[in-house]
DNA sequence: GTCTATAGACCGATAGAC
DNA sequence: GTCTATCGGTCTATAGAC
């Protein structure tokens, strides 16, 4: 193994450990002390590795959601049925819950603020891309008689992304029901409610 | 009007001001001199009125959970059929989105941070209490037959817990859609499902 | 009730030794 | 790649004048 994959194996671990406090206690209540004591290190030697605590949660961000924009797409670009694609969609998302828990809260609670400075200007754009991905969904799904006519979309797409997205608050891989078995009831109420 | 009135008029001011920037900001993030910038006074000049920061977010939670509890409270207590309760109990929820924006934001996103302090130990508390409420209303809806059999109940509820509360992220007073627009649309999801 | 002035702690980041 | 040492800035909170 030659010292540039040394390296880059370090600065995974740094990102890693910055990821799970950034997602814990917040980006802004996160010190670099706090990084650097969790890594055993101290906090001025970070600086070996990163330009700031900025590009930390920067690189953390944007190469996980380079990832899950990638599923999305082939998903809006694939031939299956528009309730498959919903269904997939959903599952999708639930996944990178359980896959990348501590990227997507960190994005969940710091794209706001995050998104006031120029450097976060692809967040914005992100949220942008996932809205269209998912009015597309419906709207296949309206048009093509699988979902009610009678649904404002907009308030469905939004009740679908918080919903799913906020489960990464109680979500904790491992336990009782799987990122599988949540996707599945949430898939039932979405699609036939709770009454009998 | 007595300067005891005054006194608690110009607290309340302060307390809004407050509230405003911690749910826009973050509780971290805002700093007592961004609040005294925003009432027009110096930092210093706010310890005249509070004992610290925390104080006011303090005060801010707690007096807005004991309204809202109370109203839970009546809704349990009352002798609606199991769907009526329900019903209702999301409607209210909806309503202190749009009366009480500010407080619901801090407490959405500043409850686990702010909880690990003794101080704010009742906001675990009241946690456990609206589960109690929800647990309470889903399951006399199943054991009255209005709700299916085959619900996993906290599931259920987180779903509606987070649902509701989330869309504080996005709700605005006056917008298009009113808080009762948007407590009927969901209520559809939830009962009857998007399909058709 | 607000201001002036400042204490004391903590923050992100840097320079240079090892 | 990490450490020592520290700078300059910002934070919460306080003391006392007006």
């Amino acid at each position: 193994m030659t010292s540039q994959a040394q390296t880059s194996t370090r600065r995974d671990e740094l990102l890693a450990i910055a990821a799970e406090l950034f997602a814990t206690k917040g980006f802004k209540n996160t010190t670099v002390r706090d990084i650097a004591d969790a890594a055993g290190i101290l906090s001025g030697s970070l600086y070996h590795h990163f330009d700031s605590k900025e590009s930390m949660v920067d690189e953390i961000l944007s190469s996980f959601q380079e990832e899950l924009f990638g599923k999305y797409a082939e998903i809006v670009a694939g031939d299956a049925d528009p309730r498959a694609k919903l269904d997939a969609a959903v599952r999708v998302s639930f996944e990178a819950i359980d896959r990348h828990r501590n990227e997507v809260a960190i994005f969940q609670n710091e794209a706001d603020y995050l998104g006031t400075f120029e450097r976060f200007a692809y967040l914005a754009d992100r949220n942008q891309q996932s809205r269209d991905v998912w009015h597309a969904l419906l709207n296949e799904g309206v048009s093509s008689g699988a979902l009610r006519q009678d649904l404002d979309i907009e308030l469905v797409y939004r009740f679908i992304r918080d919903t799913v997205w906020v489960a990464v608050r109680w979500y904790r891989p491992g336990a009782k029901l799987s990122h599988t078995d949540i996707a599945n009831q949430y898939l039932t109420i979405l699609l036939d409610g709770i009454t009998s």
